[in-house]
RNA sequence: GGGCGAUUAGCUCAGUUGGGAGAGCACCUGCCUUACAAGCAGGGGGUCGUAGGUUCAAGCCCUACAUCGCCCA
């Protein structure tokens, strides 16, 4: 065997592995009908998009559950695919234009949409190379793409069937519009921002009276779009005004003032301008009262002519025009700071404009109730489970979803509008004549659907529907659903809702919602905030199992969390000690070519520990991963490996390992290759790469530990007899080491220990295992006795009831064990000090639970005995 | 304005029916001990946000407040 390096190098082992893993189709799932399946679909990142640490970490989680699940022998399916991500990726793509002077106009609707489809072919696989790159078990023969020919039928099958159900419907309504994207958004899109802005108190003059009405208001220019001023119809100021009308100032028009309920008294003046086409309340009063709704602004929210003299000025500039004006006219009775929510396009970040236009919306309120009942009824159960109530809430008070959007990359609804007879035809196929007039002059609805209108179909569209596919008959629904809280209703409610309307079936069992991944000053990470972590970078620097080990261990349910250097280097150092682990083992095994067993009657102590912690470790794995809880599972693996196997059974295999016992070494060595075999197994979940290279190696291993049989735990192996033993020979070695080396005696040096106690069963654990004590303690000459005299001039330490003494002659200045044995006397008095109050206090002892007292009870005691002992022996040095 | 979460060592965080305050990193001391200096051994460091309450006993349960963060309007 070629002689290893003493550092791990990911570099050389990750491309290779991965390489070797698709040639072995390990992840292309093979339907079995009498296995069960497992199936996971990714979220599909958007092909704008690079990987960013969001994603690393979801799909880390994600893999770590696939490939468990994988080797516990499910028929595993990981389907992967990417979303075409319509305003974001139109964006891209028109800035790119942008660079050389185009815009998307001047080509075209058909050039650009080539344009992007171009785009999507060459940068949209970058993050399918990412993904792999994190090792990602994805099946890559089924990877799916949002607007797919396939899938773009399921798109509009979907589309045409709720419209048929009256479920999808056209009308006028306000709703978000991003002056900048130049689109609808629904009303989730809109990122609502506290800003500080201005109450405006203007002077509404009453008509045919010298008097006037004074409204509060945010956005003074929509005035000009004004068709009411509204008050409270209980509000007694007002109550004699309302019926007559006022003149609205700039734009001299006579407008009513009118009482509604929905006007808050206490805002303001209590007396509210009333602009139908620009706010949703006003919209709403509007309807109520059968109000003219005037549109003021275009598409690039600038004022248009309905806006009188102020045609064609941005709506900044308008509002600092209209207040200028009003004050000239001494119309603005006063401005006072007023903080308020402003809505923000999730996309671009331009301050959304509320706005009355012709749109396409999605009924809600039908599709709600059914996906409400399966959360319920725990069909399907989000964890952790604090996310169901924030569904409900959402779902509760659910509204109609505003789906077309007025750009051009996307699923063009499938409707049609003949240009004869104005017949409106819906249909999955794109028809040739209208069925009314015959006419085959039939232009197709312009707009486009939003994305997540398409990407709510996910879990059964990539599996062939509404074909009636193999696949979508054994592997929907599928079992888990890995994402971000902050999709949970542009995406997961929805899916639910379409899942359960079209497969007549939950979309997936389970919804994990794992931590969102914050900068350092706790902001979301995106590229437009330029806050990213690049994870290919680390990766770089440190290895991908480094960095999906730092995922997991930060995957803390309910808890954001943010990534920094020194934790991923951490693991990178974790990296490197299961590498040196492998490499110790693997010299000390190179004399074995095929897999080895041990008898049991062989086994000490240690091996019989080691054998038990391990299996205690599966139980306690699975547990964590059965809960999702993969920063306790990796924690434990992570203890196991370093503070069990590494510093404690590695260091005491030594003695057998270099012995000439050959019995023995067999035995030892194949303790250590049982115990190996199963942590990299568990392991493999976490860091796929380092452990498939160090498992290739060990002797008598299959064809890849991809597709090794996970580790079942043996109940029989786990003896909490032995780690209690086990126990206490570590913490009397710990006891010495602290001598030693709080008295500075050399490491190197060999010395003399004395062990004493009353209790002789543990007397006998010691003599038993004089050897590990010997090696691990550095120590020459070992006595253990009864009630041995206390060797004169000697450092003292108790524990578990064992007085250990260190002769100090020819070692040590009395100087340096009395401040030692003054330190401890400390920490011993006051813990003495504590116990003592509460068996004391008489209600401590009537009323806590026998167990407890008595505990405290003997715990008194062995301080006490501790505590004569240190006191006898600062006596004898001070 | 409504709701949720957080507040524990210098930093990042564990702490699961209330009964011994923990880890990693950082720090200090000593070691190149034939797997590993990306390491080994040992050590220091916390009024558990504040104020009350329940209890024999509170980091944990209850109430109020403060600060921070998020979601919704």
């Amino acid at each position: 065997m070629p002689e290893l390096p003493k550092v791990y190098d990911p570099k050389k082992v990750e491309n290779k592995w991965y390489k070797y893993w698709l040639d072995k189709k390990y992840f292309h799932a093979v339907i079995d009908e009498k296995s069960k399946p497992f199936t996971v679909v990714i979220p599909p990142p958007n092909v704008t998009g690079t990987l960013h640490v969001g994603h690393a970490l979801n799909n880390t989680l994600q893999d770590i559950v696939v490939r468990k699940k994988r080797m516990e022998g499910f028929v595993t399916l990981w389907l992967p695919g990417t979303d075409h991500a319509g305003i974001a990726t139109q964006n891209v793509v028109e800035k790119e234009l942008a660079k050389v002077g185009v815009s998307r106009h001047d080509i075209g609707r058909k050039d650009f949409t080539d344009k992007v489809w171009q785009w999507r072919e060459k940068y949209g696989n970058i993050i399918i190379d990412q993904l792999k790159s994190l090792g990602a078990s994805c099946d890559w023969d089924r990877e799916r793409f949002t607007m797919d020919e396939a899938y773009s039928k399921a798109v509009r099958e979907v589309f045409v069937h709720l419209y048929r159900n009256d479920l999808i419907y056209r009308g006028y309504y306000i709703i978000n519009w991003c002056s900048r994207c130049h689109t609808a958004l629904s009303d989730i899109e809109v990122e609502h921002l506290e800003l500080k802005g201005n109450l405006w108190y203007i002077k509404y003059p009453i008509k045919d009276e010298s008097s006037h009405i004074t409204v509060a208001t945010t956005r003074p220019e929509t005035m000009l779009g004004d068709t009411a001023v509204a008050v409270n119809p209980n509000d007694k100021r007002y109550k004699k005004l309302i019926g007559k009308s006022v003149i609205l100032p700039l734009m001299d028009r006579e407008i009513p003032i009118i009482a509604d309920k929905a006007v808050d008294p206490s805002f303001g003046t209590g007396a509210v301008k009333v602009t139908p086409a620009h706010d949703p309340n006003d919209f709403d009063i509007g309807k109520r009262h059968g109000l003219e709704e005037i549109n003021i602004f275009n598409d690039d929210a600038k004022v248009n002519e309905n806006g009188g003299k102020y045609d064609g000025q941005d709506r900044y500039q308008a509002r600092e025009a209209v207040v200028a004006d009003l004050e000239k006219l001494s119309l603005l009775e006063k401005t006072t700071e007023h903080l308020h929510a402003v809505g923000h396009c999730y996309r671009c970040d331009t301050v959304i404009e509320p706005r009355l236009s012709l749109q396409w919306f999605v009924k809600m309120q039908p599709l709600a109730g059914p996906a409400m009942v399966a959360v319920e009824k725990r069909k399907i159960e989000f964890v952790p489970k604090k996310w169901t109530k924030i569904y409900f809430d959402w779902m509760e008070n659910i509204k109609d979803w505003c789906i077309s959007r007025q750009i051009w990359w996307g699923h063009q609804i499938p409707v049609w509008y003949c240009q004869n007879c104005e017949e409106m035809i819906v249909d999955t196929i794109t028809p040739s004549k209208c069925p009314t007039c015959k006419s085959s002059e039939l232009i197709q609805e312009e707009d486009v659907l939003d994305t997540w209108f398409s990407s709510a179909l996910w879990p059964f569209a990539t599996l062939g529907w509404p074909e009636k596919t193999v696949d979508l008959r054994y592997f929907y629904p599928t079992s888990l659903l890995s994402t971000s809280f902050d999709i949970l209703y542009f995406w997961v409610a929805r899916m639910i809702m379409m899942g359960i309307h079209f497969m007549d079936n939950i979309p997936f069992d389970k919804v994990y919602i794992h931590a969102l991944i914050r900068d350092a000053h706790g902001k979301k990470m995106s590229k437009s905030r330029g806050n990213v972590i690049d994870p290919m970078t680390i990766i770089d620097k440190f290895g991908t199992d480094a960095l999906r080990f730092t995922l997991a261990s930060l995957a803390v349910p309910g808890r954001d969390v943010f990534l920094s250097q020194e934790r991923i280097e951490g693991y990178r150092n974790f990296a490197n000690k299961i590498w040196n682990v492998g490499r110790f083992i693997l010299s000390n095994v190179a004399d074995i070519k095929e897999k080895m067993s041990y008898k049991k009657a062989d086994l000490e102590l240690a091996d019989i520990w080691i054998l038990s912690r391990c299996n205690d470790l599966i139980k306690e794995v699975d547990k964590y991963s059965n809960n999702y809880d993969f920063s306790k599972a990796a924690k434990s693996i992570y203890n196991f490996i370093w503070s069990e196997l590494a510093d404690w059974y590695l260091e005491l295999s030594k003695q057998r390992l270099y012995e000439k016992d050959k019995k023995a070494k067999k035995t030892v060595q194949a303790v250590l290759l049982e115990v190996f075999d199963r942590t990299l197994k568990m392991l493999h979940p976490y860091m796929p790469f380092i452990t498939e290279e160090i498992w290739q190696m060990l002797p008598g291993t299959s064809e890849s530990i991809v597709v090794a049989d996970y580790p079942k735990c043996d109940d029989k192996k786990i003896n909490k007899e032995s780690e209690k033993e086990m126990q206490l020979i570590m913490d009397v070695v710990v006891a010495v080491r602290s001598i030693r080396s709080e008295l500075k005696i050399a490491p190197a040096r060999r010395i003399k220990v004395i062990l004493s106690s009353g209790y002789s069963n543990y007397l006998n654990i010691l003599r038993r295992h004089k050897d590990y004590l010997i090696s691990l303690a550095k120590i020459d000459e070992l006595l253990i006795e009864k009630n041995a005299k206390r060797p004169d001039y000697s450092a003292i330490a108790v524990e578990h009831g064992i007085d250990v003494f260190i002769p100090l002659e020819g070692l040590v200045d009395a100087v340096e064990e009395l401040k030692r044995i003054k330190k401890e006397l400390v920490s011993v008095e006051l813990e003495l000090e504590g116990i003592r109050k509460k068996l004391k206090n008489k209600e401590f002892v009537s009323k806590a639970p026998q167990h407890i007292v008595s505990k405290e009870k003997d715990k008194e005691g062995s301080l006490l005995a501790k505590l004569e002992k240190l006191e006898e022996q600062q006596r004898i040095f001070g």
